[in-house]
DNA sequence: GTGCTGCCAACTGTCGACAGTTAACATTGC
DNA sequence: GCAATGTTAACTGTCGACAGTTGGCAGCAC
């Protein structure tokens, strides 16, 4: 049932090889060699080189001339600047949301929080999964696809940002919350509140992600 | 006085290749044969494809599998998305630069805004060239990064847009008086106001696009 | 004349090998 | 012992060639 989106090598080697990197399989700091890889992925060098380029683009890898790929580490600078480019995306995006929302988009965003409650009742913590989800279902009422793939990317590099961290924060109660006024204002139609939560809510990952890098 | 910035060819290619599209040499629509280019360009396929990516990933270029490469045709859609875009990054980025700006900031900005008056008044048109400079400063006042890197890759993408239209559009004069309008705000230290002038800005910059487009 | 079928040229995707550079190690002089 | 220097191994940057696919063209049937 899955089409192999990307017949061609390189396209497959994109895949695999974010996914050693976003799952930490290839830790943050740690260098890539091609040769090596390449042999592991089973195919030459030159398709990977391209792969390694594509997810140097996505800034899931640097490149530093003649020494190879890297894996970014990030300082707390680093973070700020991530964030205030997600604030500005994901403002836009609830603003957006807010004015171009069908009901079947609020639909979806209240069951995704309602899934999300019921999940942290449960016992378990938060899922990332279903943080996911709701910032997915937000892009989807916005209809702007070209925010949607700009926070696409911003978001992977968050991901990999928390795949460093090891402790899950104590913050999990205050995101439901701020996704459930999210919904409110999105299903009210008030962009500016839609984006004035927003902004909150980001500032207050932001925090908690800067907190726990130290 | 210009150092090779990118010693090797794959980068130099990447420069040139851009510039190729950005001056319309390589026109909207047209494809990019690999083999014909590299020697062109003087090296082999290798580098080359790895420019192409790379642009791709800019969104100068799209690729279609075993169709190679070809430079983006744009709709009305396109060019909406894009400025949602665009609104998005840089009314946050002049939010910032109004909380950020240090005096150093607001003489640059009143200069760049002086002398695109002057060049109007010269009887000129005005220079899309002072246009850039104008949002460029603006973004130096701002200090995030990753904003400016996101407004640097949008403002490409309108470059070539702006490549395949002929007629220089008439709200040349609406434009400056945004910009002294941004300019004040700024200096003002007053983010809510700039961010409101260039998202209105910016819809002027965007319909007048979407007239000449049709 | 029209539609289909098979061939063909052109181009992209991929590979293996060579050349150049970097960084680490060993060596030498002090 | 320490610093500077020569050496070497490993890796990246680059190249040319082969294979597979695509789209167009000619030829044939109708």
């Amino acid at each position: 049932m899955t089409p192999p989106l990307h017949l061609s090598l390189a396209g497959q080697a994109v895949d695999v090889l974010r996914e050693l990197v976003l799952t930490g399989d290839i830790p943050p700091g740690a260098r890539v060699n091609e040769v090596e890889l390449a042999q592991r992925l089973g195919i030459s060098r030159g398709p990977l080189r391209e792969a390694i380029r594509h997810l140097a683009s996505e800034g899931l890898l640097v490149l530093a001339p003649h020494r190879g790929a890297s894996v970014p580490t990030a300082d707390a600078a680093d973070v700020q600047a991530l964030f205030e480019l997600r604030t500005a995306l994901e403002c836009a995006a609830a603003e957006l949301a807010a004015s171009r929302r069908t009901d079947a988009d609020v639909v979806r965003l209240r069951a995704v929080c309602e899934e999300s409650r019921r999940a942290y009742s449960a016992g378990e913590r938060f899922p990332y999964r279903l943080d996911l989800a709701f910032h997915q279902a937000l892009l989807d009422a916005a209809r702007s696809p070209r925010i949607a793939e700009q926070v696409r990317l911003v978001q992977q590099r968050v991901v990999l940002l928390r795949s460093g961290l090891r402790d899950d924060p104590p913050h999990q109660h205050a995101s439901l919350d701020d996704h459930d006024a999210l919904v409110t204002a999105v299903a009210a139609g008030d962009p500016l509140r839609a984006s004035d939560v927003m902004r909150k809510h980001l500032a207050r990952v932001c925090a908690q992600m800067l907190t726990s890098l130290a």
